[in-house]
RNA sequence: GCGCGAUUAGCUCAGCGGUAGAGCGCUUGCUUCACACGCAAGAAGUCACAGGUUCGAACCCUGUAUCGCGCACCA
């Protein structure tokens, strides 16, 4: 074995391994194997995407679950795949259509411009599969899968085709959310509500019937008086109610006169500006329904990509809403009919993709009516399906509830075209819903799907019969809460349907990754570091280890480089603390403590890994991914390299093989333990130094052997690497704890009185009771001390001392004594100190607390009372010999 | 308007009834024979505010404030 360097370099070893695991199949998953079954599918990124820290996040997460269910003995299925994202796609090659041939795709026609498409899907798709790959996540890519694989895109088509079938779906006239820029329609779910600073503009029209009377209204967007037909009051609004059924002139367009009619409407809120509204059927969902309601004719004014068309009238056909909209103001100002412009903040509906404000269109869109929706919502509120965090339930059910119909067409080419066909014009007949078409002159409707419909089966047909068998329903999703209607709930409604069962048993929702500054991760703000830049700069491992320590159950997460650097330094300290055991000879292949004549610091540190798993495992159980992180992180830094490894050096130096022999047991217990319960956390350095120190599965391990190495070891869910009687643990623990709390005082007494740290003291101790030469030595060896000599006779006074659970400990210093300075020192301990005897004393003396405390708080602040009162005499001893 | 979350050390955040924690940053000392991506020591907090419950509250309850998110409204 070559040696290892002085730094760990993760590029080579993550490359190399990741490799590894690929080629031996061990990501595959096996529908005949009778291991209990683990399964997850991955929320699949756009084709079009390129890694971000939220995939990172989502993805180590999964991973880790992934992982950790093969150390638990599963068969795991983790399903990777993409999805084809329609808008999205569509929009990045019609711009680079745009650049590199100056055409759209109307140029092309559909045919050739869905060529175009698919060139593209093939040469960037697989760009984030890569970088999924360089992070490590261990998906079965043998089962990779896209949303348009043509297997898949028939179940698309037969959900459809079913579910018109049962009168779910059906097409219709409908006010629906237009983006102008991506033309199409979209659902209410892609609208974005954000506020804008606007004006509200006032305008007055005098009543025909009532010269001398006007009416005054108040609008954000006079650009559509144009298509106004009705004049709107409340009918219980005593200022106009008796104006109802009068008529005022329309102002524009200006070369046609029309009248509108004042309806009454209960619609009409009249605390809002002057409670008469202008009612424009075409382009307002609100409108659209008074108007229905009174038979309002309806007047389209705008053209689909947001200008205006010829019904707006000269002057304004052909301008964009909102040049129209400054254009209106104008006119209003010039007929002397604008009364006012009030400063007005509005939410306005935001495509979600092209980040402009969407239009309200009348148009004709297939619609579906959700099935299975109070079946979903129980089985979440019925604890079937469990949220982690929980309080994502309560959104899910009040969105379930409050359920509309989803939009579920788009005037797209990319994506599953919609199964319907329209009979030749001479036919007569109506159109059919088949995936096939009906033969000759019969032409398929030109629209597709919303990519979510094809997402939403995601959880099931992504899988034939045979692994459905095994791994269906999944065990848990992995997911952002921002998609927890366009996704989460839709998988659920499907897998009811389609196959009576629950899709998965948990959701787990990660937080959301934002910039310093608290604001969301976004391409357009550029705060979006590159994953890949931090994976070559830290390591995948470091990069996987640094986000999770941060990322607390369901919490948003403020992102600083400054965490990965933790990862990697992490990382780099296992590598070292390895290093440092291979320094002492080989490694035992599988380090059992058993039996062997373990000292004190040793037992402490088993049962210290010990305490940590049972945490660990209770951890995961509850999805608390950083506290996993923070356990390993903690025992590992803390309590094997800081205190373990530092308090064995003397005894590694020494020349006791026998004590030399179960240190280095002990050490190998505990390195290739941590180095399996970290792996799925950190897989790629765990794998490389679990390898290169010899460790092995132990013949009884599942998966066993030399050839699966780390990936296949099964954990044994409550291995435990000490098993000595409790009190024998209490014992050491309590005399380990002692002995480094006296190291720790120590030290700061070295600190205080400002030795150097390369220069050697001597300690003195007067014993509380009788102490080990080994533990003595163990303590010279930590406060580079040249001994912990036992006191014979008095050092001379003010001899800086400090109270310990050990006893006195003393610090002479040749010919440097302070007699003040020491005093002082003391005096200030005993103030400490009394303050925490008043507090301990004070609750003790209150009755009520005595009575009605548990019987271990009671015994702990006893203790906690003669310990402090303990130190406090003997201080003041010390103090009173200082003279 | 309704709902949800946050408010703890300079920063980023854990903790969520029994002696206030971590990492970073800061101060001091260390090229100590695994690691300066390191070691040791230290300073630093009325746990947003006001009430309440409790023997005991950062933690539970009620309200207030500020910030953020979602839903509804949005003429």
């Amino acid at each position: 074995m070559s040696e290892l360097s002085k730094a760990y370099a993760p590029a080579d070893v993550e490359a190399s391994w990741y490799a590894r695991w690929v080629d031996s199949g061990c990501f595959t998953a096996d529908p005949s194997s009778t291991a209990p079954s683990y399964s997850i599918v991955i929320p699949p990124p756009n084709v079009t995407g390129i890694l971000t820290l939220g995939h990172v996040l989502n993805n180590t997460l999964q991973d880790i679950l992934a992982r950790r269910a093969r150390q638990t003995g599963h068969e795991v299925l983790w399903l990777p795949g993409t999805d084809h994202a329609g808008i999205a796609t569509q929009t990045v090659v019609e711009r680079q259509l745009r650049k590199e041939e100056k055409k759209t795709r109307h140029d092309l026609g559909r045919e050739a411009f869905l060529k175009k498409v698919w060139e593209w899907k093939e040469k960037h798709g697989g760009i984030i599969i890569g970088q999924l790959k360089k992070l490590g996540a261990s998906c079965d890519w043998s089962r990779e899968r896209f949303t348009m694989d043509e297997a898949y895109a028939r179940k698309v088509q037969e959900v459809f085709v079913d579910l018109h079938g049962k009168g779910l779906i059906y097409r219709g006239k409908r006010m629906v959310n237009w983006c102008p820029v991506s033309l199409t329609a979209l659902s209410d779910e892609e609208v974005i509500p954000k506020k804008q600073k606007g004006y509200l503009y006032h305008f007055k029209l005098e009543v025909v019937e009532a010269p001398g009377t006007w009416l005054e209204i108040a609008t954000t967007r006079p650009e559509t008086i144009m298509g106004d037909t009705a004049v709107a009051v409340n009918p219980k609004d005593q200022r106009y109610a008796h104006l109802i059924g009068k008529h005022v002139r329309r102002p524009l367009p200006l070369d046609v006169e029309v009248q509108l009619p004042i309806i009454g409407d209960e619609a009409v809120d009249f605390e809002f500006g002057t409670g008469v509204l202008k009612v424009t059927p075409a382009h307002d969902k609100t409108d659209y329904e008074i108007g229905l309601r009174h038979n309002l004719p309806v007047i389209d004014i705008m053209n689909a990509d947001g200008t205006l068309n010829d019904l707006a009238g000269e002057g304004f056909a052909g301008l964009d809403r909102f040049e129209a909209r400054v254009e209106a103001v104008e006119r209003l100002k010039e007929l002397g009919l604008l009364t006012r412009e009030e400063p007005h903040e509005n939410n306005v509906g935001f495509s979600e993709r092209a980040d402009v404000p969407i239009e309200p269109r009348l148009s004709e869109q297939w619609f579906l009516k959700y099935p299975k929706t109070v079946e979903a919502r129980d089985a979440v509120r019925n604890g079937l399906i469990r949220f982690f965090p929980k309080r994502w339930e309560k959104v899910y059910d009040h969105w379930l509830e409050n359920i509309q119909d989803w939009c579920i067409s788009r005037q797209l080419w990319w994506g599953h075209r919609i199964p319907v066909w329209y009979a030749p014009e001479s036919s007569g007949e109506g159109p059919r819903i088949q995936i096939e078409s009906p033969g000759e002159g019969w032409i398929q409707d030109p629209d597709v799907l919303d990519t979510w419909f094809s997402s939403w089966l995601w959880a099931h047909d992504t899988m034939d019969e045979a692994v459905r068998a095994k791994f269906y329903p999944t065990s848990v999703l992995v997911t952002g809460p921002d998609i927890i209607f366009f996704w989460v709930a839709r998988m659920i409604m499907a897998g009811l349907e389609y196959t009576g069962e629950i899709p998965f048993r948990d959701v787990y929702f990660t937080g959301i990754i934002r910039d310093k500054q608290g604001r969301k991760m976004s391409k357009s703000l550029g705060n979006s570091p590159d994953p890949l830049d931090l994976i070559a700069k830290y390591g995948a491992d470091g990069l996987r280890f640094g986000i999770i320590r941060v990322a607390p159950q369901g919490q948003d997460i403020k992102f600083d480089e400054k965490q990965i650097e933790e990862g990697r330094n992490f990382a780099n300290k296992l590598w070292n603390a390895a290093r440092f055991r291979e320094m002492q000879g080989p490694c035992n292949p599988s380090p059992d403590p058993a039996g062997l004549p373990l000292p004190d610091i040793a037992i402490h540190l088993l049962h210290r890994f010990d305490t940590m798993h049972a945490a660990l495992c209770g951890a995961y159980a509850d999805y608390r991914f950083h506290e996993v992180a923070g356990l390993l992180y903690d025992f590992f830094w803390g309590d094997y390299c800081d205190w373990f490894v530092e308090a064995a050096k003397p005894i590694l130096n020494g020349s006791d093989e026998q004590a030399k022999n179960a240190i280095l047991t002990v050490m190998d217990a505990t390195l290739s333990g941590t180095l399996r319960l970290l792996h799925p956390l950190m897989p790629h350095v765990t794998e490389e130094l679990w390898k290169r120190l010899g460790f092995q599965a132990p013949a009884s391990a599942s998966g066993s052997g030399e050839r699966a190495g780390l990936l296949l070891y099964t954990v044994p869910p409550a291995e435990k690497l000490l098993n000595l009687p409790e009190t024998e643990i209490t014992a050491a623990s309590t005399r380990t704890t002692a002995l480094y709390t006296a190291i720790h005082a120590a030290r700061n007494l070295r600190a205080e009185f400002k030795i150097p740290s390369q220069q050697q003291v001597r300690f003195l101790l007067a014993p509380k009771e009788e102490i080990h030469d080994s533990r003595r030595a163990i303590f010279a060896g930590l406060t580079r001390a040249s001994g912990l000599e036992i006191l014979d006779k008095m050092p001379p006074a003010g001899t800086p001392s400090v109270v310990t659970d050990l006893g006195t400990i003393y610090m002479p210093l040749e010919g440097l004594v302070d007699l003040d300075a020491e005093r002082k020192r003391i005096a200030a301990e005993i103030t400490k100190v009394e303050a925490e005897l008043v507090k301990v004393e004070a609750k003790l003396a209150d009755t009520s607390f005595v009575e009605k405390v548990p019987a271990n708080v009671l015994e702990d602040h006893r203790q906690r009372r003669e310990k402090w009162s303990e130190k406090l005499e003997t201080l003041k001893t010390t103090l009173q010999g200082l003279g």
